[in-house]
DNA sequence: TCTGGCAGTCGATGGGGCAGAGTGCCAAAT
DNA sequence: ATTTGGCACTCTGCCCCATCGACTGCCAGA
């Protein structure tokens, strides 16, 4: 396998193209870092880097340049992530918690990850698959009109309108409140249907197409609203993302504009582990030379929704990792205080 | 002042410009357009308009360009607006016509503003300083901690979280959503705050303080809620700007993330009229060399809001304005059913 | 007032030559 | 077996220059 100073080269090789964005030769590497080699060792180690696949050259006679497969090492054994540092922290809190909202928590939270990782963020709006019911109201709005209002832990609020067929009595409504909430409250989405199933035995026989219509709706828009919604800001970022961008921005754009791609490329996984999509580990072409650092975050232990940046794929990794976890882990504390 | 034929070359440059995206020079014009004359004498007539500002050479030896003033002439006496063919037309119905909600109403019109024009789109949220309160409800969700919820007559749902000094009885909170909701109800926002000032006078003094606080988040997310939104898309389109763009698409993008500039750039006017700001008619920097064409529109004969797209200043003025102004009628048709 | 002709200007293009940076390889040293 | 210094070689980037082509402006004649 390789020996432990070529995996040292191949940092420093790293550490310094992200850094200058130019393709890093042997002298320039041994002067910057005290490899303890002469410039000749180090070109040995980069032959072999190179014929394992972890480094290139743009052209004959340039200074190499790290391939995806490199940047993938390097994350995955070469690299930690950075934490931030007190200032940041404080920031990080100062800003998100001046949030009223759950709309003002997602777009604060797109805000400051654009702007401490200079890259562009996707924030995904909590899901409401995972969440639970908080509170379920029902107002008659007309004699035979009920609004449903559907209040979630993660402080979302979603409302239908029901016609009803007959006129629906006062005391019902607050029976049926009563009920509803006593059985969902603090359950899980998914859970919900099979809680209401047998809600209607409760009631008279006349009152029960209406109550049977007030839960049908309840979870029409508990399934509809698992739709889930992302956010993203930081745009302008993407000017620097290199001197060729001309070509590479445009795709990266388009691709920005789609709900579903931000969506997959946001990934599956929902626990609080850092992930990072390194090039053509991206399945979107288009993407292929940008990275993404995506996390789960949730006001509970489980993740909710998802978060996370992308960038080029020479991008500073512990310091995007670093940034979008505590960025995670601040939602999620605010998720779960409000 | 200009001679008809100066105007006629004017505008000639314009379209050839906007066409080609290279300086147009006069030998080019007289085999382009039949204009009855010789190349050198529209080198006159150039020289002439030159004089007056209407266009310019980038370079000693090099074609004409429009200036802002050029374009402006353009768009007030040279130009008119193209209507869209019939297949636009039934595109733009069929396309807005799916529609669900007013969400839904608003994405679809951006990205139809964007496709269209192929540029990017700015749409402002129908403005809700005319919206009525349909109802407000108190929630307790801790013994002091209490949520707000509003309804609007729109179907929009505001919610905020309010933390009490002390325990909140649930009597209390009945009597407070009782004695607001017979008060506001029905009543546009804008009345709201009269109609609650006295409220507290009904409360015990022990109360009177929760009470307060209630009345003060309610009218807060009144104004927050009044306050304008705006989305846009088909920042993909950027990319087209030209081939200088690096330079010209940084601080596009930038302004294009701060929702106080676009509501800025969507300008004042809400009249169904549409708006042409041209370069350095935008009086913020950094979109001096783009175009805006906006245009109010709404469900009745007020407009309640205004669209548009931002371009380079180098775009096909008739065109787009022909697209803006068919797709604010389209969307008020739709605001008006619904 | 228009037109053709002509000289002049300037940007774009492409070749040639010259550094500079970096590599691969080899033979000697450790 | 590894490391090192040396050396030849290969590129790219840059500057310079000459050429080409597309314009313009101006002037004299129709």
């Amino acid at each position: 396998m390789l020996s432990e100073r070529r995996l040292e080269v191949l940092r420093a090789i790293v550490q310094d193209y992200v850094g200058t964005e130019e393709p890093v030769g042997s002298k320039a590497l041994t002067e910057r870092h005290n490899l303890g080699v002469s410039p000749a060792t180090v070109r040995n180690d980069m032959a072999a880097l190179e014929d394992e696949g972890y480094i290139q050259q743009p052209h004959t006679s340039a200074g190499r340049v790290p391939t995806d497969r490199g940047y993938r090492l390097f994350v995955d054994r070469l690299a930690g992530i950075r934490p931030l540092t007190q200032p940041e922290r404080r920031a990080i809190q100062s800003f998100l918690d001046g949030a009223v909202d759950l709309d003002d928590i997602v777009s604060r939270t797109v805000r400051l990850l654009a702007q401490l990782t200079r890259q562009v963020a996707i924030v995904q709006y909590p899901s409401l698959s995972r969440s639970t019911v908080r509170h379920v109201e029902l107002l008659a709005l007309a004699p035979a009109r009920v609004m449903l209002v559907l209040i979630t832990d993660t402080g979302r609020v979603e409302q239908r309108v029901i016609d009803a067929p007959a006129p629906v009595g006062e005391t019902l409504l607050a029976d049926l409140r009563a009920r509803l909430n006593s059985k969902v409250v603090t359950r899980r989405f998914a859970d919900v249907p099979q809680l209401v199933m047998d809600l209607p035995d409760a009631f008279e026989a006349e009152d029960r197409p209406i109550v049977s219509m007030v839960l049908s709706t309840l979870l029409e828009t508990l399934v509809e609203d698992t739709e889930e919604r992302v956010i993203l800001g930081g745009a302008s970022n993407l000017t620097r993302f290199g001197h060729d961008f001309p070509m590479t921005i445009r795709p990266v754009l388009e691709a920005l504009e789609e709900q579903v791609v931000l969506l997959k490329l946001l990934g599956e996984a929902t626990d609080s582990a850092v992930r990072v999509r390194i090039g053509h580990e991206n399945a979107h072409e288009g993407l292929n030379s940008t990275s993404v650092v995506s996390v789960g975050y949730g006001s509970g232990d489980e993740a909710v929704a998802k978060l996370g940046v992308v960038g080029p794929t020479r991008m500073d990794y512990p310091g995007t990792m670093g940034a979008v976890r505590a960025v995670a882990r601040y939602v999620g504390q605010i998720l779960a205080e409000s």
